[in-house]
RNA sequence: GGCCCCAUCGUCUAACGGUUAGGACGAAGCGUUCUCAAUGCUUAAAUCGGAGUUCGAUUCUCCGUGGGGUCACCA
């Protein structure tokens, strides 16, 4: 079912970066579109120049692609569509719909103002039903029911932009945020001025930060799309996350692909109500996503990773199953790195031989003593040095090795062998770390250790 | 405050007027385990309140309460 006549449109002002309230809007526009075969025109509105902030439709562009979200017409720029909108505001003055007011505040020309047409507004939202205005709160605080549409004839404002270029540019379909809900009625009477048809209309539910439960904004700690994405969250894992930000298709489902998305997206199914971010989903989601893209993705990302620090391909290759069960994103391979947490498959590990002995909680109150340790180390190297170079494998290793650790404590016997393979209290379990760091270096370590 | 919108676990949400009100994230507990993860199982956790309609309301109506939005010569 696809509609040919559908056209949407992502009209940001280049004020600075989006956060995941600006994004929303731009993905439900887009799978509306992308779902009924419908158009997206980009469009800036810039029309205060005081605001905008000089470079920041080019970050939003480039945010866009990054998401993969693409448009078919624009991005236009309202700042450059002057002559077009002095035009309509001159034909509005004509025919009677608007007249030049006061002088404006810059002293710079007059004002034009609407005229109040004195009765309700209704129009039947795509997601909030019939909804009905009375024009008389167009009323300011002086008393003046007629609204102001241009600081001059050269100076528009808002809303008349807007409805000139929705009409200019064949919009259908308007999908905002509910914060837009109170300027419809105004807007419609600008496009009713206009002589133009009206779009049909849907306001979305507003995005509430965790923190304070008021709309998603700078202030109260809304962070720009752009930084999950540094943090190399997926793009498909964040659509996901956005989708179901006040729309779910009705099931059980929670992971969706970007194909899903758009074939199974509905206006219907959009809630009413606002929705809360929740990052911890977003982890979960991504961790999901990852899995969807395969196994040589992962390997192809841990060894790019890992290879700016170390040399020895094979050993990377052999840690990358570890690694793949542990991160939640790429970006956790680097801080693994950094924290140190695989030096060990590459060198010889340095530790305080008091490691060596486990905690209490782990050897159930066996006395423990130095000589102890290093005489189990001793017996591990011995039946180590029985297997065959070639079936030093982690299966193999933890067969040869199980039935003593558990006649003497696995807990004691475990902890210290891992300790001297890895030096670290959080690691690979030691038949893993023997296998990665193969025969003769796990028995030099072990060795090492029990000398110590 | 005026106007508009909304109301199911902490969060995201599901449920032709009939369900033990379901799932997911998170949390807690247990199992496995030498550690950390991972994994498996389990548990706690919600229909805002009050009337009405109905044989029967999460679901429909009204009132209350609560929450959100908006009230610029910004967008």
């Amino acid at each position: 079912m696809t509609d040919k006549n559908i056209k949407v449109r992502f009209p940001p002002s280049p004020t600075g970066e989006w956060h995941f309230g600006n994004i929303r809007t731009f993905v439900f526009n887009y799978l509306f579109a992308k779902k009924n075969g419908g158009e997206i025109v980009m469009r800036f509105e810039d029309t205060d120049i005081a605001r905008n902030k000089p470079g920041s439709d080019i970050l939003q562009l480039e945010l866009l692609k990054k998401m993969g979200m693409d448009f078919d017409e624009g991005p236009y720029y309202q700042s450059q569509r002057k002559d077009i909108y002095k035009n309509e505001l001159q034909r509005l003055i004509d025919n009677g719909t608007a007249y030049e007011a006061e002088e404006n505040q810059a002293g710079t020309g007059k004002l034009i103002r609407i005229k109040n047409p004195k009765k309700d507004i209704v129009w039947n939202d795509l997601i909030k039903g019939e909804i009905t205005i009375a024009s008389d709160s167009f009323k300011d605080e002086k008393g003046n029911f007629d609204f102001i549409i241009a600081r001059s004839i050269n100076d528009p404002l808002y809303h008349f932009t807007v409805v000139v270029d929705d009409w200019l540019m064949g919009i259908t379909h308007v999908l905002r945020g509910e914060d837009h809900v109170t300027s419809t009625p105004r807007q419609m009477v600008i496009f009713e001025a206009l002589g133009a048809p009206v779009p049909l209309f849907g306001h979305l539910p507003t995005i509430l930060s965790s923190e304070n439960k008021k709309k998603l904004g700078k202030r109260n700690g809304a962070i720009p799309v752009r930084e999950y994405l540094d943090q190399t969250y997926l793009p498909d894992a964040i659509l996901n996350m956005i989708s179901l930000l006040g729309w779910n298709p009705g099931g059980d489902q929670e992971i969706f692909t970007r194909k899903e998305l758009i074939e199974k997206f509905s206006l219907e199914k959009v809630q009413k109500s606002p929705a809360i971010f929740n990052a911890s989903k977003l982890d979960w989601l991504n961790k999901e996503h990852m899995k969807l893209l395969g196994d040589e993705v992962f390997a192809k990302e841990i060894k790019d990773r890992l290879s700016k620090r170390f040399t020895n391909e094979s050993i990377i290759e052999k840690l990358i199953p570890s690694i793949k069960e542990r991160i939640v994103k790429w970006l956790d391979i680097d801080t693994m790195l950094e924290a140190g947490e695989f030096d060990f498959a590459f060198k010889s590990p340095s530790f305080d031989k008091q490691m060596l002995i486990c905690d209490e909680r782990m050897r159930k109150g066996t006395e423990v003593t130095d000589e102890t340790v290093s005489n189990h180390l001793k017996n591990i190297v011995t039946k180590l040095e029985t297997i065959p170079e070639e079936k030093f494998d982690a299966e193999t290793v933890k067969t040869t090795l199980w039935d003593y650790a558990t006649e003497n404590g696995r807990g004691i016997v475990l902890w210290a062998m891992r300790i001297a393979l890895s030096g670290r209290e959080k690691s690979p379990d030691p038949f893993q770390i023997s296998a990665i760091i193969g025969k003769t270096e796990t028995t030099v370590r072990l060795t090492n250790a029990s000398k110590l």
